[in-house]
DNA sequence: CTGCGGTCCTGAAGGC
DNA sequence: TGCCTTCAGGACCGCA
């Protein structure tokens, strides 16, 4: 699923692959996913590409901008035209399909070269925006990202202890940081040495010190190795190559399989209907 | 305000 | 073999 790291990968090589140039049309198969008038796109130059939390921005001339939110399946699938160059990565098909495939439900065409957008479970959308209406009523609604300065150990320990919940909840919640989700939660957790279900406001100052490293560590592995295409999950980069994070997981589904640090057996239960993974020696 | 459960959707996996 | 049920999962919505 593209958390903050994934979408990461995704703005850089779609930064390399197309700002600068200019839709030329776009086809919208399936009409829920886009929100807003296709056809006001067209004519228009791609002039930067953001990423907020888990969320894309791509802007557009004309103080517009399309926001996308991946969700769980969805996927951005650069292929550029016969002749042009491939700037980064290696050009699809990739697993062996070919592009539209049944799950590409938008396609953008560009100067050199055809953006698609694909989505297994449809959970996903982009959203035609004016850049300010956007700020007002989403950008507010996020919490601070991992890497911005305002998330200190002060800040953390504020919203922690304003909560019961379980910690891992907690770090998922999008209005109190941004980008994380439960790959990175479950692995920032056992990096930390704490305990999924532990409440929030149990946790002791060093131990929020410890958590804010290891979050700030896993994501930043995780963009090092561009993402992670783990089983059962459809991210991939846009040059159709997959991840390389899901060879590091250290917990997140390794239900079974050793501890990396002590060799107990990996545990799985259900936080919040999502899936949890730890190690009951290592994680207090 | 918080918290909880239902909802969207598809393919894989499990039961018989 | 094949049909039917269950499940995963981010964020939003309605209700208590």
């Amino acid at each position: 699923m593209p958390e903050l790291p994934e979408v990461e990968t995704i703005k850089r090589v779609l930064e390399k692959a197309i700002v600068g140039k200019k839709i030329k049309n776009i086809e919208v198969r399936k009409t829920k996913i886009f929100q807003g008038k296709p056809e006001e796109i067209i004519g228009r130059k791609i002039e930067g590409i953001e990423r907020q939390g888990k969320m894309l921005i791509i802007k557009l001339s004309g103080d517009k901008a399309l926001v996308v939110h991946f969700k769980l399946t969805g996927q951005m699938v650069w292929v550029p035209e016969a002749g042009e160059q491939v700037i980064v990565g290696h050009p699809i098909p990739f697993a062996g399909t070919q592009l539209p495939a049944k799950t590409t439900h938008v396609i953008f065409e560009i100067d050199g070269g055809k953006l698609f957008y694909n989505d297994l479970r449809q959970f996903g959308w982009i959203k035609l925006i004016e850049n300010l209406k956007f700020k007002i009523e989403n950008l507010e609604k996020l919490g601070p990202e991992p890497f911005d300065k305002e998330f200190t150990v002060e800040y953390l320990e504020g919203i922690f202890s304003r909560s019961a919940k379980p910690i891992k909840l907690v770090l998922m919640d999008q209005t109190k940081i941004a980008g994380v989700g439960n790959i990175y939660a479950n692995e920032a957790l056992f990096e930390a040495g704490i305990l999924p279900t532990r409440p929030a406001k149990k946790l002791r100052d060093e131990e929020i010190k410890k958590l804010r490293e290891a979050i700030i560590k896993v994501l930043e592995e995780g963009i090092k190795y561009g993402g992670s295409s783990a089983k059962d999950e459809a991210y991939i980069k846009p040059t159709g190559e997959p991840g390389g994070y899901q060879q590091h997981f250290r917990v997140y589904q390794r239900e079974g399989e050793k501890c990396p640090k002590c060799g107990t057996i990996i545990k799985r239960i259900n936080l919040g209907g999502r899936g949890t993974f730890w190690c009951e020696k290592c994680q207090k």
